[in-house]
DNA sequence: CATTATTGCTGGTATATGCCACTATATGGT
DNA sequence: ACCATATAGTGGCATATACCAGCAATAATG
């Protein structure tokens, strides 16, 4: 046996789940939500919403649905992550003028400046993880995770 | 202005959060979540509930805190999941004989059996996932995650 | 050995997310 | 116009996950 299986094989009885995609993915996702979480605290918005109201933003006034596919969330799940931001007055929600089954959403005065405050702690978290991890890494990394986030392969995997 | 710059350019203005790997990383959890619990799905137990099986019939009857350990998991956080199975009876909890602060996680022989079922989707899946995205490069890629969820990363951060 | 600090866990509260059932609105075909 | 469908959101429920304030038990210290 080579010796990377060894170490493989070794691995597998102290982390039995090493091999798992999602198990790791999860792990990793806890790790460097905390750090984005904790950096962007002062702003008193977590990461999930400092990435709600810059796809807002981003998106001018998305519909309720454009807004979670762009973040591949369900549909209620972006709406119950949106009531707090909602009752804090940080975006408002009206109903479309020609369809009114339409909701869109939209960026508060104090959103927009609530944004820009939690973009510089963003900021800075952002290039501390990147001057530690490397920024190229970090690049390919995230092109990766694109990839497996894609609706190509999404498309790919349920075609198969 | 270098082609790729350019396609970086133009990427911004359609997905501002493409650069930040918080978001990333969500995105590709949320898609890769869903395919492993909806694969599992059949086995009753979600992504989540199977890696808390798993791991506990990893370690032994490791103790709440090394469970949560190591997840990365908050301690609360684990035992609040650990709550729908307990309540299943797939895992049980008792005290330490040593130490009577200390609770002991085990599977029960339901549990077991569960995670033994779940196994062969999880396989499934797995294989699946590999096949689609390359298994080289799924192992490569957990590499990067597992190294920004390490332990070591997390002081190389702290410590700068 | 009494006091203090530490450790391990529980419960409450809040957000994050997903599924499902339901409502309202549009739209297309007859 | 009328009905069948499809689309957009809402609300309820369940799990996932974190923080904090206790509480209990152990370890450390003088």
């Amino acid at each position: 046996m080579k010796r990377k299986e060894e170490a493989a094989a070794m691995a597998t009885v102290t982390d039995p789940l090493g091999a798992c995609n999602n198990a790791t993915l999860r792990k990793a996702a806890r790790r460097l939500g905390k750090l984005y979480d904790d950096a962007l605290a002062p702003s008193g918005l977590r990461a999930t919403q400092y990435v709600l109201l810059a796809q807002t933003a981003a998106l001018g006034t998305p519909t309720m649905a454009e807004l979670a596919r762009s973040l591949l969330m369900d549909l209620s799940a972006t709406r119950h992550s949106l009531g707090p931001l909602i009752r804090d007055r940080m975006v408002k929600v009206r109903v479309d003028a020609n369809d009114r089954r339409v909701k869109r959403v939209s960026l508060t005065a104090a959103g927009e400046a609530r944004f820009v405050e939690a973009g510089k702690l963003w900021r800075q978290v952002q290039d501390h993880f990147e001057r530690a991890f490397g920024a190229a890494r970090a690049a390919r990394l995230r092109e990766e995770l694109s990839v497996v986030a894609s609706d190509a392969f999404e498309d790919a995997l349920s075609s198969e």
